[in-house]
DNA sequence: ACCACAACCTGGCCGC
DNA sequence: TGCGGCCAGGTTGTGG
């Protein structure tokens, strides 16, 4: 599942590739795909336009155009964008596919078909309510603390909330809870401050480490030359349910929190 | 402002 | 071999 890493990651292994290329057309497998505009207009605005960056908020994805408009990509769950020289064998799933000016291709993959792209002018009403990058300078200790301190809901809920930070999803959400050893049931506002400071730690290094990894391949995630991410191997809990976690031994729990699967140890992590 | 939940989607896997 | 059920979960919209 494309989380803050795996988006930066196609990020940055997409770049040498796109940028300075010309996008001759973009063809839709299934139009669904396309947020906005029309199918007939978003092929009129993006055809002949340069790529002159990609850039990355939260989950989204953003190509910066010559035109001054972004083209923005989310992957959502099972979304990859993958480079091809041959557009008359895509991969399965492919939705779309972006044709650029030197005969190679993106094409973007998406079993699921919940992942989106739009042509816009401008980007705000999109990422403008996205809390902060938690790889960014803004984002410290005393930060999350006092935004943690707003908030009565479970700590994991708030924060796979994206416009309380932005690009934390499950996987890496349950990975610093269980780093900080906060249960992800606890109030956010209940954590003290020495806690929040173990959490604003944890969310750096586990963010930081799945980057330097390429990001976590667990189901359909890929990274733009078809190789997956090896974060996965670096899970201490994500995903393993019934198996021992790996300081105390205990067997790994798994409990639904907002109809997501929360993984936690029980004795790493007590219960509030 | 905050909180909670349903809906959107479909493939892969497991048990029977 | 087939089938039903579970699991994966980011965002949006709705309503309290």
């Amino acid at each position: 599942m494309p989380e803050l890493p795996e988006v930066e990651t196609i990020k940055n292994e997409l770049v040498p590739h796109v940028v300075g290329r010309r996008i001759s057309g973009v063809t839709l497998s299934w139009e669904g795909i396309l947020k906005e505009p029309n199918a007939q207009e978003f092929d009129s605005r993006i055809a002949g336009q340069e790529v002159t960056g990609i850039g990355r908020r939260g989950k989204y994805l953003i190509f910066s155009l010559g035109s001054g408009e972004l083209l923005i990509v989310h992957l959502k769950m099972s979304g990859s964008l993958l480079l091809g020289w041959d557009s008359s064998s895509p991969p399965r799933f492919t939705r779309a596919v972006i044709h650029l000016d030197n005969g190679r291709h993106i094409f973007f993959r998406d079993p699921r078909k919940f992942g989106r792209m739009r042509l816009l002018k401008d980007s705000t009403s999109i990422i403008g309510r996205l809390g902060p990058e938690p790889l960014e300078a803004g984002f410290t200790p005393e930060l999350l603390a006092r935004l943690l301190s707003k908030r009565k809901a479970p700590i994991k809920a708030v924060l796979i909330d994206q416009n309380f930070i932005a690009g934390l999803g499950n996987m890496y959400a349950d990975e610093a809870l269980f780093a900080a050893g906060i249960h992800p049931l606890r109030p956010a506002a209940s954590l003290t401050r020495r806690e929040a400071w173990r959490l604003h730690r944890a969310i750096k290094q586990v963010l930081s480490s799945a980057i330097g990894d390429k990001g976590a391949s667990v189901t359909t995630y890929f990274r733009p030359g078809g190789e997956p991410g090896k974060a996965q191997f670096q899970f201490r809990v994500a995903h393993r349910r019934g198996e021992n976690c790996p300081v105390c031994g205990t067997s790994l729990e798994r409990i639904t929190i907002r109809g997501r699967g929360s993984y936690f140890c029980p004795r790493c992590q007590p219960e509030p």
